[in-house]
DNA sequence: TCATTATATGACTACCCGGTCACACTATAG
DNA sequence: CTATAGTGTGACCGGGTAGTCATATAATGA
């Protein structure tokens, strides 16, 4: 836990931790990270950084919480589930609107592909709650009778998470072509369990 | 490429080496590893390594050709790419093999999958090159009106390692599991690309 | 105003890393 | 026996890391 010194800091200067935590954890996993390099790029001196927080571990670990935060309010917006729209539309609409936004939530993809690696308890967690409203609207969309009814629900979303984790990852800045290939492979999951059955009455 | 005086050193010692290289590289991603550990765990001093190899990069290369010709036998079953299985009952049945045989292949597959998290351009040629095979048999498919000829080849097999990776590492101890799930998942991209009109003559 | 407390700071420690190099040893050939 | 070439070796280098600490400065309260 941070200590209170850091609480107590202006906004300005804790966004630019949380910043600069932001920039290093998207590159590197966290036991490859570097706090020299936070704290270079934060601007802060190394005897501040222990003002604030215990060790790299804490600062980890306040970062992750900040940034599930900051998650939640985003997907917020899209909360909703418009009605006439089927789990793959949302998918690319929610992840082109990630990209439109700042350009900051998709660090933050990068950072959940680096902790998947790790695999610790913890973050599996974080993961698990991150997916099910997702896996929700697989669901819905079999009860529509759009999916097959004997999809796996589950396994079409970690399908989805893991391609788009490492498709990020491999286009690098070419976040065009991410979208498009992004694109390309909903398409073929959703030939792939589109229900073909006429049960709609 | 390893120099002359490592393929001189006795069939003992080189097992060392390698052996050493296997518990490190099984551990850690290859940018993370350590090559001081390596030669600590071999019992090679320093100096002696770098009279073997010209860096750890040399090391890694020359470890995964010695542990592909480890599994040479067992991939030999299906190098031949029999013509009529496609490339999805050969990736099942690769993977399958891979997980059922021997004891000491679940170390080489932690190197496989350290191997597709790691990010350094080192790491991005090799994979490549593991990918370039199966790739050809999207193609060969194609060729032979399995699937749409629009579909991206390169995609497809990017979909299906992504998945594979990450179902290894969230299903941990429970193979079966991921089997079936891979199962299940080159079903839906099975389905989802293939061809539907009817060229064959 | 002055003493006390909280915060800011960067030089410093100890320990990793990959890689080099001068030197020691050994084997072979003349 | 001696010269030479091949091999063994660990101290050392430069650079990275996380974390510490004495001291400087700012804020607070009596």
């Amino acid at each position: 836990m941070p200590k209170n010194t850091f609480y107590n800091l202006s906004d300005e200067k804790k966004t630019r931790i949380f910043d600069a935590a932001l920039q290093e954890f998207s590159k590197r996993s966290f036991s490859a990270s570097s706090l020299n390099q936070i704290i270079k790029n934060a601007g802060i001196p190394k005897g501040s950084f222990y003002q604030y927080f215990d060790n790299k571990e804490d600062l980890y670990l306040c970062f992750l919480e900040y940034a599930s935060k900051e998650n939640a309010e985003l997907l917020s917006n899209f909360k909703g589930m418009e009605p006439d729209v089927d789990v793959f539309e949302t998918v690319m609409n929610e992840t082109r609107e990630f990209h439109e936004k700042g350009k900051i939530m998709p660090k933050y993809i990068e950072v959940a592909m680096l902790m998947a690696v790790d695999n610790s308890e913890f973050i599996l967690k974080i993961r698990k709650s991150s997916t099910d409203r997702y896996v929700k609207m697989v669901e819905r969309d079999k009860e529509r009778g759009l999916i097959k009814p004997e999809v796996d629900s589950e396994l079409v979303i970690n399908m989805i998470s893991a391609f788009s984790y490492n498709e990020y990852f491999r286009n690098g800045s070419d976040k065009e072509r991410y979208l498009k290939n992004l694109s390309n492979a909903l398409k073929i999951i959703k030939d792939g369990i589109k229900n073909t059955e006429i049960t709609k009455e």
